[in-house]
DNA sequence: AACGAGTGAATTGTTGAACAATTCTGCTGT
DNA sequence: ACAGCAGAATTGTTCAACAATTCACTCGTT
């Protein structure tokens, strides 16, 4: 019986990526991804119809694609004005900080005993991250952080938690992307994440969850403080 | 420099009140209230064509009212199937209480010295669950419990976090719903919430966080085996 | 020159119809 | 009983139109 349940659970997790593509969700993939790269900067409008034009897609299916991203937090909608890049405010991006510590210490001080593959992520990630500082490759670097931190999430072992940290993630993008000079803001964290890792493998989650505060708090001030120097993007 | 302040502050909320009210997010509040109370049992189809002639709204709106819907997780959309209301899997619970736990236990822990109002907050709403527990108000015994645990969850003081909460409770209810003779389920746990509340009051969050992890283990544990028995709902 | 009112242009909100793509239904024949 | 097939029903997507609202600009007044 064991062979045809793995039948099932690889049938179901082919599924969506056959049959499953609507225009508005593709519309929608393309958007977040040119957002998540900075493409477009916080504040920028997206009109209706040059946006439409552009993809080539009717305006309701934009639409629909809108929406989407509106209740991921990527853009904002002002009724009968349009649709934004959302330009995250100092008080959200605190915000942001207070949820990560929540989600990520609670992870590691509420999980019994993690799944082993779940704590070789976080090695994997933090492997990649020295390596890109090694090859001074800074965006690396950051994607190998977010890896990481979102492998300490996922130790609690809940896909719901898995998705909000990665929409979590995916916005503090947004405050990233309107801050200059920042591209080595992550390399100095990068001993800490491998002594982090440490922990967790020796069975020390506390302690590891302790450290992951003092981090959380550190990088907080360092990027708010950059923040408020320059709230509404660095060409403001 | 004060009165300056709040009169923006006023004014700002009361905006979205007065001009922000798409056709969209109106029908998408009717839906979603019909979903909450039961009306709409889990497993429903919701074919554009009645649901559009039923409140007069076109196929175009309707569909804006369901992304929104299902990305609260409240409806499931299945690609040239249709829209159903959702029917939560017994892990889907199980995940719904892990995060109730981080969440819940993770705000009274990491909480410095709880605003007093929300302290208040938590007292109100015992004392609301207690009322109707007299009067044998049972569906009111519910929102008061429901209303506990939002005003536990708010001590994080965290707009996303108490956001994550009402929205993470509402889908709760699809699993209430489906199931039979639970009329009286919360009511064992009144004088818990009390415990609970006083412990806060007391500024024994540790303890108050132990005592809700248990509440939480147990009434998990109810809740699954109640709904083991009928997964796919009463009548089914 | 600064400022407010007002007018027209541009954009969004919403609808309805149309057609393509897919799924559902019921029939048929074996 | 069952596989296959045709037609109906439903969803996916586009287009065109109009109402409602905001934006941009001019104009006249001070």
């Amino acid at each position: 019986m064991g062979t045809a349940e793995d039948w099932v659970e690889l049938l179901a997790s082919d599924r969506e990526s056959l049959d499953r593509t609507s225009t508005a969700e593709r519309v929608a993939d393309l958007l977040r991804q040119r957002v998540l790269e900075g493409g477009l900067a916080p504040g920028t409008r997206l009109s209706e119809e040059s946006a439409g034009r552009a993809l080539a897609v009717s305006r309701n299916t934009l639409r629909e694609a809108f929406r989407l991203l509106v209740h991921e937090r990527l853009l904002v909608h002002e009724f009968h004005r349009g649709v934004f890049v959302r330009v995250l405010s100092v008080d959200e991006v605190v915000d942001l900080y207070r949820v990560r510590r929540l989600l990520e210490t609670g992870a590691l001080r509420n999980s019994e005993e993690p799944a082993p593959e779940r704590v070789a992520d976080l090695g994997r990630a933090v492997d990649e991250g020295e390596r890109a500082a090694r090859d001074r490759e800074w965006h690396e670097v950051g994607t190998a952080n977010m890896r990481f931190h979102q492998a300490v999430a996922s130790l609690a072992g809940s896909p719901r938690v898995d998705e909000t940290m990665r929409q979590l993630l995916a916005e503090l993008r947004l405050a990233f992307h309107v801050m200059p000079g920042l591209r080595e803001f992550h390399e100095p964290y990068l001993e800490n994440n491998r002594r982090i890792a440490e922990l967790v493998g020796a069975g020390h989650r506390a302690e590891a969850a302790n450290r992951l505060d003092e981090y959380l708090d550190a990088a907080e001030t360092q990027l708010v403080a950059e923040y408020r120097r320059c709230p509404g993007g660095p060409h403001r």
